[in-house]
DNA sequence: CTGTTAGCGCTTTCAA
DNA sequence: TTGAAAGCGCTAACAG
C-alpha cells in the first residue's frame, strides 16, 4: 500500500541507496539522476516511513512533556510555549498529565517506560520524589522544570521562586499593607514550590519587621476552587489582614471571587497578589497584580537543555533560572 | 546497549520466538520456559523497543490532537479530556497547533504528512478549507472536531452550535431583554462556528418578535483581548443593547472586563452570555451565564471514532452530535 | 557517483 | 510447544 523506497527506486532505475540519498538531500548526486529520482518520487507521492527511519537512527525527533494537568491556565501556556519552540527545533510534542496525586504518578512512572520511543522527557511535577526518579535512571534524558523536588543528577529549569515571591510580598508591604497572609499548596508533602514562595513570603514579612507567624493559610491545591475556604477563614481571624499573596494566578482568582461574595473590596480592604501571570488574569475585575515567569525562557531552555543531553549524555548538569517579573495592576493597589 | 530480545533469548537458552511469546502474555507456553525466560526478562530489565514492534505491526498507538492554541482555555480543557480518555484507551497524544492563521497551517499540513508515525488524527480547526484537506485524502484517518467546515467523507464530532446560540439567546430574552447584541468571529472566511452561532442568534431574535438586524460585531478572533473593541463600538450606539451574546466565554470576559471600565453595570444594565464554560468563568465576578459543551463527550466521541475508523477504513461515515447544557450565572441577570 | 547489502528490534509464518 | 528465518522500511558501511 505505502510506497516505499525500493517502489520509488524501481521506477526510476535506480538504487534505493540513490534515492534515499535524494530524499535526504545528500551533495553528490548527478543532476540527471537526481531529476529522475525526484520524478519519480512525486508521481508516487512517496512519504518516508519515519518510524522505520527511527527504529534504523535510534531517535524519532519526539519529546514527552508531562505536566499535572494541561487544563490549568498555567501549564496550557506553558505546553503553548513548549510545542512552539519545539517545532521550530523539528521536535513534536507529547503530552501525558501526572494528575497531580501520587497514585496516578504510578501510571505515569510506567508510561514513561513504556513509551520508548520518546527521545526524552521534559517533566513538570509537583511532588516527585527521589525513589520514582530512581526507577528511570538508566532510560532516557529527563528535564526536570519547575522545582526540584529532590536532589538528583537531572538537569533542572525554573525560577527563582522564593526570590520571585519575597518580591511579590515586598511589593504588597511597599504600598503600605502590614498584615499580609498567605495561601497556596497542594497534598503533596514533598511540594518544594510551595515551599520555596512561602520562604519568600516568610522573607519579605520579616525584612519589613513583621511577623509571618499564623498568616499562611495551606490549600490542597492550586485551583481556583481550592481558595474559597481559605479565604473564608482568614476573614473570621481576630485581626483580618490587609493583603493576601497567592501562590497561584488561578487561587487568587478564587480569592477574589469569594471576597467579592463576602462584599470585601479590592485592593481597598485586602491587597491580592498571584503568581503565574495566566492570561486570565489581566482581564479579572480587578485585574490582578502578580509575578510574571518567563514562560518562553523556561519552555526554551527546557528544549534546548534536553537536546543538548541527547548529544552528550554525560555532559555536566545544567542548573537554569530563568527571569521573571513583577507585574503591578489594579488588585495590589 | 539497550537490552533486546535476542540478549534475553540468550540468556534463558531459548529462541526469541518463545521470549516474544512470554512478552506478549502468549497462551501456550511451558512453565518451566516461561519461569525462565521471565527471570531472565526481569534480571536484564528488558524493556521492549516499541518502535521496532510498531515497524513490525504498522501501528504506533499514537494520535495526534490538532487545535489552534493549546493555551486557550477551552482548547485545553477539551485536550485534557482527549489525552484522559485516549491514556484509558492504552492511546497517548500528540499535540501540534494550528495557530489559526492561514499561514500556519500549511505547515501544519506538512507536519501531517511528516508525521507518518502517528495513528490518526484529531483535527480540531476554524477555518480548514476543502482543498486543504484534499492532500491529506489518502493519508491516515481523520476526525473533525468542533464545526465541519467543508464538505467531506470524514467523520465528524461536534456540537449543534445553532440550536445552543439560540437557546442562550432566547434565555437572555426570557430574563427580559429586548435588544440583544452578539459579538465573535475570527479572520478566516470560512469560520463556521461562528456562521452557526450568528444563525442560532437570529433565530432567537426573530423568534421573539424581533429584530436582528445591525446587532452583531465581527471579531478578529474568539480571544479575551478582541472584544474591547467592539464593546467600545455598541457602547456608542444611539441604542444601546441591554444584552450580549458572546460567541466565546474568552470574549465574554474580555467584555466583562471592557463594560466595568466603562462603568457599565453587569447585569443591570447590559446582561451578558458567554460559549464554552471554561473554569473561570464560574470565578468571574459576575460570573458568566454561558452555554455548556459536554467536553468530555466530544472527547470520547472522537477518540472512539478515530479508533473505529482504524479497525474499519472503509465504514460508513460518523457525524456525532454531543450534548450541550445552558448554565445560569449572574451575569445573565 | 551509485549499487549491494547488513542490520535496527520486533512479530509471525512455516516447520519441526 | 518451540526454533529458524523472513521481512516491516530505512540508513549507512563497503564496494565498485
Amino acid at each position: 500500500m505505502a510506497v516505499t523506497l525500493r517502489d520509488v527506486a524501481e521506477k526510476a532505475g535506480v538504487s534505493v541507496r540513490t534515492v534515499s540519498n535524494v530524499v535526504n538531500g545528500f551533495q553528490h548526486i548527478a543532476p540527471a539522476t537526481r531529476a529522475r529520482v525526484q520524478e519519480a518520487l512525486e508521481e508516487l507521492n512517496y512519504r518516508p516511513n519515519l518510524v522505520a527511519r527511527s527504529l534504523r537512527q535510534g531517535r524519532t525527533g519526539i519529546i514527552m512533556l508531562v505536566l499535572p494537568e494541561i487544563n490549568v491556565s498555567y501549564f496550557g501556556e506553558l505546553a503553548h510555549e513548549v510545542v512552539d519552540y519545539a517545532s521550530l527545533c523539528g521536535i513534536t510534542v507529547q503530552i501525558d498529565e501526572s494528575g497531580g496525586d501520587s497514585l496516578r504518578e504510578k501510571q505515569l512512572l510506567t508510561a514513561l517506560s513504556r513509551a520508548s520511543w520518546v527521545d526524552g522527557v521534559l517533566f513538570s511535577s509537583l511532588g516527585l520524589r527521589g525513589v520514582d526518579l530512581a526507577g528511570l535512571a538508566g532510560s532516557r534524558p529527563l528535564v526536570l522544570l519547575g522545582e526540584r523536588t529532590a536532589r538528583t543528577a537531572l538537569d533542572h529549569v525554573g525560577i527563582d521562586n522564593v526570590e520571585a515571591a519575597r518580591q511579590a510580598v515586598a511589593h504588597l508591604i511597599e504600598r503600605g499593607r502590614t498584615r499580609v497572609a498567605a495561601i497556596g499548596g497542594s497534598g503533596g508533602a514533598r511540594d518544594a514550590t510551595s515551599k520555596y514562595r512561602l520562604k519568600g513570603f516568610e522573607r519579605a514579612v520579616r525584612d519589613a519587621g513583621l511577623d509571618p507567624e499564623g498568616l499562611y493559610l495551606r490549600t490542597p491545591d492550586y485551583r481556583r476552587g481550592s481558595a474559597a475556604s481559605a479565604v473564608r477563614e482568614l476573614l473570621e481571624w481576630d485581626e483580618r489582614p490587609d493583603a493576601l499573596f497567592c501562590f497561584s494566578d488561578e487561587l487568587a482568582a478564587g480569592a477574589l471571587r469569594e471576597l467579592y461574595e463576602h462584599g470585601v473590596r479590592v485592593p481597598d480592604e485586602i491587597a491580592v497578589m498571584g503568581f503565574d501571570d495566566i492570561e486570565a488574569s489581566s482581564f479579572s475585575t480587578p485585574s490582578l497584580s502578580t509575578i510574571r515567569p518567563d514562560k518562553a525562557g523556561i519552555a526554551k531552555a527546557a528544549v534546548d537543555t534536553l537536546l543538548r543531553r541527547l548529544d552528550d549524555p554525560a555532559g555536566e548538569r545544567r542548573e537554569i533560572n530563568v527571569g521573571f517579573e513583577l507585574v503591578r495592576r489594579e488588585s495590589s493597589g
